[in-house]
DNA sequence: CTGTTAGCGCATTCAG
DNA sequence: CTGAATGCGCTAACAG
């Protein structure tokens, strides 16, 4: 046993000091209304002076709940899953719940790992989202099956039956975009995005293609890039060198996150392009940092901040309510809403 | 009581499925090789036709230790941060604990709920940032005498006694920089920086002014801008109206972080300067995206992940030990070095 | 309003 | 090598 734990006064100390039970003072505690206003008061002033602090480990274990959220994101360094981070952080404290954070790497392996790690009970439900690689879904359902409450977010390609869905219409959001470059009569656009295997980039891209279709315009597979890089720097080579070897390099291009966008224009900036004069470019996304460039970047903006607040309230409704949602049920899934914002990058 | 830890299959129940006692399924489950092998196996493969999982909840409150660390950070939505907890998280994983982090959402007040939550013997050690706000110490000292191991990082204006202490050589690095430009015959220098109440932002500024002394040159107190703004936009406005209202702007710059060197460059731009032909700017971080703009930031370097590892190194020692190392131990301080790294805003 | 008792699930003595 | 018994600190029936 522990030095540590063994030191720390615990409730049967604060009884003795009192000439209480122990459950009285539990209860003073957790300020029941069965106990007496002047015990209450003498417990909370010894615990006070004494030092007390709750065990939330033993409370846990005696109440089977940990008031903690399991939250599982593909990866810390982008900044879209930090401000859904911050969203859910933001609802949840309000109802006296944390979030424990946890990054799969990008890598199934590594989500597996953290939804096995969180099956043992530390956490009383569960928010995350896929990796790029996830294509196997056993591993939510048996999540499901030890009866955790679940919410999917951002990057959902098929529904979870007994999950929570929270996304935004990735598909519509992109065609809308696109069908702002068709206007402004660029008849060549190119689209730079990120590992096809990966639904909301699909998504992104299948709505690039809708919206040449809807407009009877035709696009030219050379102009569509799909990076396999994952660092910055070598995506930008990848970028550069995709866009120095065009022949005929088109007069705008929709790219399917606010990074891409950043690196493409560099890239065409390097090459002697100007944007948006010459070349117009739409991002996707909105990150915190899509204003501070020059020029700051027209972009689809997603809710972020807002998703998280949604996952988490879904969350906690499921965990409140101690059963699931139905997947048929209306609010198993939450379609985020996102809008155009103009800035310099587009004429 | 929940149904949901009710369901759960139990030790007991994979002692009773095998007619062993739950001390040896116990033990084999912890690989203890005080078990027959032939029963290790029985109870391994048992363990898992059943689907069972350990509760880590259980497990702690027994052993007195949860294999978590918690991290408390001034805000969630600053890169740097989020590259500490990556290094403290990626660090972690290999010796099998995980992170809890606590945002304090730049208020002290938050950041004093949040170490006294990790005092309710959820963590098994915690390493934190204080806010700029931060200026009493009474909370960490607390922390101390409760025996919690704990390190500190980054924005440390004075030694905690009995804590770690992980951080870079704010004062030097500055000093560094600022010779740069000096060197470049730059005979007048502006700083831009954030709250001076921040011990970082002060100690790199006091490194402004070491080099000037330094080099026998000054430079002029209007020329100093320390932005109280907390919101990108905000602060670019900030930034933009002390610019403009110069009459003799700088051939330099030396801003306190990446972002107020970005916010800089936009102003400059915009008020028709060039950088680096007509003013150097000089950055402090090197964000993930500081070289994602065009001119590539030239600035100091700081080792964000690294520190991240040397503090979860520094603090698993300190859990391991079971004590603490002294404030006089060689081992409580660690200083990182940083580099210069040359971009596009210098000559 | 308060006390007694029995768990929560696991680790760990102490016997054998 | 295995089992019985105890306790980690707290909550929640049940009694009074």
């Amino acid at each position: 046993m522990n030095s540590k734990i063994n030191s720390r006064v615990r409730l049967e100390d604060l009884a003795r000091a009192l000439k209480l039970s122990i459950a009285t003072v539990s209860r003073a505690m957790s300020d029941s209304s069965r106990v007496k206003p002047e015990t209450k008061q003498r417990v909370l002033s010894k615990a006070k002076q004494m030092g007390y602090r709750s065990n939330q480990i033993a409370k846990s274990l005696s109440s089977g709940k940990t008031n903690v959220l399991g939250v599982i994101i593909p990866r810390y360094d982008e900044p879209f899953f930090i401000e859904v981070c911050r969203g859910i952080d933001y609802y949840v404290r309000k109802h006296d719940y944390r979030i424990l954070i946890n990054s799969s790497r990008n890598s199934f392996k590594y989500e597996k790992e953290n939804v096995l790690a969180f099956e043992r009970g530390t956490v009383d439900g569960v928010a995350m989202c896929f990796t790029h690689e996830t294509n196997s879904y056993e591993h939510v359902e048996e999540l499901i099956d030890r009866k955790m409450p679940l919410v999917l977010f951002d990057n959902i390609s098929h529904k979870i039956d007994g999950a929570g869905h929270v996304k935004i219409d990735d598909f519509s959001s992109a065609v809308k975009a696109v069908e702002i470059l068709i206007k402004h009569k660029n008849n060549s656009i190119g689209y730079i995005g990120g590992t096809s295997k990966k639904s909301v980039f699909n998504q992104r891209f299948d709505g690039f293609v809708e919206a040449h279709k809807k407009h009877h315009q035709s696009f030219k597979t050379r102009h569509v890039l799909n990076c396999k890089s994952y660092h910055q720097e070598h995506e930008f080579y990848e970028v550069f060198n995709f866009l120095s070897k065009l022949q005929d390099v088109p007069n705008a291009f929709f790219c399917s996150t606010d990074n891409y966008a950043i690196l493409c224009i560099k890239a065409l900036t390097k090459l002697g392009y100007k944007v948006p004069q010459d070349i117009e470019v739409i991002g996707f996304g909105n990150l915190h940092y899509s204003n501070m460039f020059t020029p700051e970047l027209t972009c689809v903006s997603q809710p972020s901040f807002k998703m998280g607040e949604k996952v988490a309230e879904m969350l906690l409704n499921k965990i409140d309510k101690g059963f699931f949602i139905s997947n048929t049920d209306q609010n198993s899934e939450i379609v985020l809403p996102t809008k155009l914002v103009y800035r310099d990058t587009t004429r």
